[in-house]
DNA sequence: CCGGAGGCAGACATCGATGTCATAATTGCG
DNA sequence: CGCAATTATGACATCGATGTCTGCCTCCGG
């Protein structure tokens, strides 16, 4: 092996700037504009002179500043932004990971950004993306109202919202079908015979909450059941709450003997507080995992990956131009039977 | 609440092109450098000057061109790249989101792409970042001894690698302490009495499965242990081959009575085909996840989001002009015993 | 009342590429 | 062999911002 390269942006290395297109004609001993032709193969360059151009560009290490290029072709970049929560959360990665795969297809390039949970920041990162001339935005919206003052003036730049439906904004969004599956899922529980069923509900000012709880509202009411509503439990929104909130829902007397939690973290937060508990209430929880086959978590699962698939779809369609009304597109939800919500009440 | 805002970048609105610098000073009737100075609060200017400028501005909707900025300030963009497998891999998320929070710090934005694994795609993929002009490339290489190749001539770029150092190149490397934290679960399935312990591995070709697999063997030899020999899987790549393997070997007889899996992806598979086992045998797996500590199962841990802060940081440092020789971090592991790896042999 | 300092504003070059148009060299065809 | 058509090349403007330099005007001290 030969001695190893640096690649290190180390003194020596910065001291030299990245030659230019300019320089590499000068060294070809041709025109600026002969050198472009011949590295963009363009037709109308002797066979002699596109070697001499692409020896000369292969010598001073040249690349194409894309930023130029981009400037000069219309100022718009090919990247596009997606504003979300945290990855380490699996429901985001899992997004991510679909929107990226499809814009690929497209030669665009994913660029995230985490919102922590803040309007503000939400905000900033919008503007701070149309500055960047992002080619579209998609949002997992954290604030309910303030995302529509950043799109205000956004001109030609295609939003699409995933998850949580932003107020008053007309756009193109991918959401889950919320109240479908919280319908589902309470109605598995109401078929075992369950009556006391606790509903442990993140923040209930997030729209997708709101759905999931008033679609098993609408279950139980539909059942003539009223035995669950002593135990709602709503804005519980980290797995240590939530861990405690099943704790103290399993001490009240009497007990529910069902749960359902209304997302992947309030998911783990039951199972910590259901460990070891000798007969353990029936569970389901929303969002699918990784391991709930092999704990035996009955979950409503509906696909992520193909959520940002959809919505990087819809938002490349704009970007090529479709101009039709915002459409939505409803991702579909099932629940996966496996043992936690089959136990019968006790 | 007033008229819903369309946010589709659709026929009307695009047609509209965004109105740069120029046309905010035509309207506010001052020069182009004027409103640039009133617009970005350079000194200078006249009270009255700056409001009719920001008022313009504000009346066209005017958005800076970021693009046509960073040309001038010296071709170089605010982002960051990150090259990895695919983000529904928790590791790759974990790495990412802790790139991403230290990024945010020094107002830089990470831009993901996914290697499929794929030596040529990576390729590709570093090329395509180095004509963005990212400041620097964070890569969790797939490929061995491609990388390098795209590094020639990255001049002034700096490269850190995370995971897996790329051969022949000398870059900031971000690793785990593989043969460390390999070590110490072999030794601890040794002091619970385990002989015939059960090697299940990725690819091998891969430098951290080496390292994991070599750092089992040293403990092994040094226990003066080879009854583990026959129990060695390698180039076991996905949850459905790990679950398969780790089948036949408990079929086998005499059967080990321990395993060792080598990634999260093989530690899944071995619960799977471990889930209605009546007597399983000991189980360690390397990399520790969301419901470890509910199912019981131990780990080698690691701190995944440390290490993608680290890398980025080292990243920040040569951005900033930092410029000595090339730096390694080594990850450190701890075993996380919650049952699983303390069963004793039958 | 003059000169220098400082505040304010604008003209112009520039970043690094590509598009347009003009022109020199070559080919083709009658 | 000559003229039109084609091929190969280059000069120059341009994308949208910022940096430099210059100039006008006001204010103040002497």
């Amino acid at each position: 092996m030969s001695a190893a390269r640096s690649a290190n942006g180390n003194a020596d290395a910065s001291a030299t700037r990245r030659p230019t297109l300019t320089q590499v004609a000068a060294l070809a001993g041709v025109s600026l504009k002969t050198a472009s032709r011949a590295l963009n193969s363009e037709p109308n360059v002797a066979e002699a002179t596109g070697r001499r151009v692409r020896d000369a560009a292969d010598h001073l290490g040249y690349r194409l500043n894309g930023i130029a290029r981009e400037l000069r072709r219309g100022a718009t970049s090919a990247l596009v932004g997606l504003i979300s929560g945290d990855l380490t959360n699996p429901f985001y990665s899992a997004v991510a990971s679909g929107i990226e795969r499809e814009l690929r297809q497209h030669g665009l390039q994913l660029v995230t950004a985490n919102n922590d949970e803040d309007a503000e920041l939400e905000h900033a990162l919008i503007d701070a993306f149309l500055e960047r001339r992002v080619r579209a935005l998609l949002v997992v919206p954290s604030a309910d109202r303030h995302a529509y003052l950043a799109i205000e003036g956004s001109r030609g730049v295609p939003f699409v919202f995933l998850d949580r439906p932003p107020v008053g904004v007309d756009a193109d969004v991918v959401v889950i079908d919320n109240a479908g599956g919280a319908r589902a899922a309470a109605e598995h529980l109401l078929t075992r015979g369950h009556r006391r069923i606790a509903l442990v509900a993140d923040l209930a000012r997030m729209v997708p909450q709101r759905g999931r709880i008033e679609g098993f509202q609408q279950a139980m009411r539909a059942a003539g059941n009223d035995e669950w509503e002593p135990f709602l439990r709503t804005d519980v929104h980290d797995v240590r709450r939530a861990e405690q909130t099943v704790r103290e829902l399993l001490e009240l007397d009497p007990a529910p003997t069902a749960l359902f939690t209304t997302n992947n973290r309030l998911t783990t937060g039951a199972l910590r507080a259901l460990k070891e508990h000798p007969d353990p209430p029936a569970l389901i929880g929303f969002d699918d995992f990784d391991l709930a086959e092999v704990i035996g978590t009955t979950v409503v699962a509906h696909d992520a990956v193909a959520m940002g698939r959809e919505a990087a779809r819809l938002a490349f369609e704009r970007i090529s131009g479709h101009s039709g009304p915002a459409r939505s597109i409803v991702i579909s939800t099932s629940v996966i039977a496996r043992g936690s919500g089959e136990r019968p009440p006790r």
